[in-house]
DNA sequence: ACCTGAACACCGTTCAAGT
DNA sequence: ACCTGAACACCGTTCAAGT
């Protein structure tokens, strides 16, 4: 006798994503994942075929909100303008969603790894902006030195590794100043 | 009646940096810490507070290595040759211990964080430079600039985030390259 | 003073049995 | 076709008991 689902991938991801999102990737459980959602642990292995492949899922969902939040903003006037608005868009996602951004790149095992197409949709924006910058034949690597800079500032910053004083704000608008400059 | 210790708190961080080197912060159980240092899991407890200690025990010994390889180096004849060369050490370091190397800046709760002590320690090189090519007043948002792009740079190499085909020691180079005239 | 076995509360995952 | 309880092999940690 066929049954209907009690619950879905969907809403398996957004439970399991709330969990990364309070309490790392610790507190991702599919214990707790089930509780959420009203089914027992093993229920979860009809949608997900384990906590690894739930991890990419949710890591690609978050790619996609962030290529969002990196696409979705008007044109400035000068590329210089443009390079600090994503900057300031991509600091200020990660600052809204540290739990999940830091999976990102964390350093998962190969199968757990977010498609790469997520990764390439998020990286438009910045492509865009360091061709404008740096000339069509530079553009991948001044996009992968912006990238890097942002990447490493908003990830030093979640780690709270910048411990020496000083304005981190302005720190970061210092970085956005000289890079525009660099190319 | 007293009993000789079977092991020791050094003995333990380095089977435990070793595990981690080889399968990840995962493979760090006590389970495997105590097989390996050869006694049972609960006698472990006499020499290291928690797993999570002995996490923070691990990360600043990875750190202070770091720090001895970024001053381990002869000095340059400009600061533009002096920041391609602590980058390149730096990046070496992390290619040389990918696995300990991502737990500099992970994510991990503030009692297993290193102390600040040791994170200063492998500042101080770059910071160096920083005050070279930006001048002593802006050498921490110049030193803030690199250390995150240096970083973000071999933390997104490490997670093979790099994927849309190019040369990536080439962008390393355009970094640096850039970088130096940037301040 | 350190080590041990037993125990507790958790994990991820499998599987046969229910509906 | 999905859900469940029971089970297995693991975890971190505590604690009383050994030496």
């Amino acid at each position: 006798v066929p049954t209907p689902s009690r619950t879905s991938r969907e809403e398996i991801v957004a439970a399991g994503r709330a969990l990364v999102e309070a309490g790392g990737l610790d507190a991702l459980t599919m214990h707790r994942v089930a509780a959420t959602v009203g089914v027992r642990p093993p229920s979860l292995y009809k949608h997900v075929p384990s906590r690894g492949a739930l991890i990419k899922l949710i890591v690609e969902d978050v790619v996609d909100d962030l290529a969002a939040a990196l696409d979705g903003r008007g044109r400035a006037a000068t590329p210089g303008d443009d390079l600090g608005a994503v900057a300031r868009a991509f600091r200020l996602f990660a600052k809204q969603h540290p739990g999940t951004y830091r999976l990102i790149f964390a350093p998962l095992p190969e199968e757990w790894r977010a498609d790469p197409v997520h990764l390439m949709a998020a990286s438009r924006a910045v492509l865009t902006i360091a061709a404008a910058l740096a000339g069509q034949d530079r553009s991948l690597e001044a996009a992968r030195t912006i990238t890097a800079w942002a990447h490493g500032f908003v990830a030093m910053e979640l780690a709270d590794a910048f411990r020496m004083g000083g304005d981190v704000d302005q720190a970061f608008e210092f970085g956005i100043d000289h890079l525009a400059g660099a190319f």
